[in-house]
DNA sequence: CCAATACCAAACACATTGTTCAGCAACAGT
DNA sequence: ACTGTTGCTGAACAATGTGTTTGGTATTGG
């Protein structure tokens, strides 16, 4: 890819980034990346087609970082969900610049729609301990409460330790999402 | 009040939910509304600063009805959180209407933040038996699991009895929030 | 070195917002 | 029924944002 092509695509991530931690999504105009990021009006449109775009863009990327290489792949059947989840964790800290400002933004929503694909597989392994529950309201129930969870977090400044915030959210859903021994 | 002024507001709300169920409450615009309700621009601002301000005052009216009168004044102490849950719920499938719109929009988060605070006062009453749990972070865990299952029920048509719904969610939350002699 | 291509600035038509104002209609009290 | 008050209207307004197009310039990769 030309360099620069790379370099405005750069720029412009940076901007939006920039702006997400300073200001609410649908509160980001085009203008406004544009003239953060420093970049022609019809630069900006030859990258993205709207603002939406380049936000799905961004969720992409930060995806790709969570899940695409190590934290799902490494899907074998060894380890427990409590292992898994701390490992998203670790991620999720590690690349905090790239995922707080969208997960405090309202573009959380779309975030949050990517977190609930990607988690939903993972849930659907542990098998509950409580009957009477729809599998589909389970998993969406834990999918949403682990997004919440890292949102919690995030506002927390990541303060606590992966392992620690991975065991509070198992703590939560106790019953409902069940392989551990050590309930206490 | 001025007859006027009713039959205005209520025109513009109404406009305000009719829209709401067709498209997302940031693709409405103010000359939607207007178009919708059949009144002047004018009227319009005399009425609601901004759209915003519009979906608060919405908000509002949809929470009189649930939390107003009969539910959380009921707090005595007599009544179950399940009796409780399931008393809202009752109120939530009677105004379907008014609240399902909200809810799938993606002002679904305003009416979040509504239900937060409403909440946290309840679930306060009610203690965990899990050691090692934030309390902030149980109340609002607690509080965004209520709030993505009703939003779940609304998408299911509110299928399923609020009693059932109550049990489930309780269920969820079986060790966060137990106050049931009766967990199967 | 050269052709391809990414950039830029400027201008464009268009939509949306929020305000203002003059004229008209409905209201409440006497 | 009369009258002063209040609310509605419709139109115009500046300001801002959107998305596209244009012609010219600079960088790139081969």
């Amino acid at each position: 890819m030309d360099r620069r092509q790379q370099k405005t695509r750069k720029a412009i991530f940076d901007a939006f980034q920039t702006l997400l931690e300073a200001k609410r999504y649908d509160h980001i105009t085009v203008q406004d990346i544009i003239d953060e990021a420093n970049v022609g009006r019809s630069t900006f449109y030859a990258h993205f087609e709207t603002k939406e775009a380049l936000l799905d863009a961004l969720c992409d990327e930060a995806f790709f970082h969570l899940f695409g290489k190590n934290a799902c792949t490494f899907t074998g059947s060894g380890d427990t969900l409590e292992g898994r989840l701390t490992h998203i964790l670790w991620h999720v800290r590690e690349s905090r610049n790239n995922l707080s400002a969208i997960l405090r933004s309202n573009g959380g929503e779309i975030f949050l729609s990517y977190f609930r694909e990607h988690l939903s597989a993972l849930f659907a392994e542990v098998p509950s301990t409580v009957s009477g529950l729809p599998e589909a309201y389970r998993l969406r129930m834990l999918a949403a409460g682990f997004t919440e969870t890292v949102v919690w977090w995030a506002e927390e400044k990541y303060r606590e330790e992966p392992g620690t915030v991975a065991a509070c959210f198992l703590k939560m859903y106790a019953g409902a999402c069940q392989e551990t021994k050590s309930v206490v």
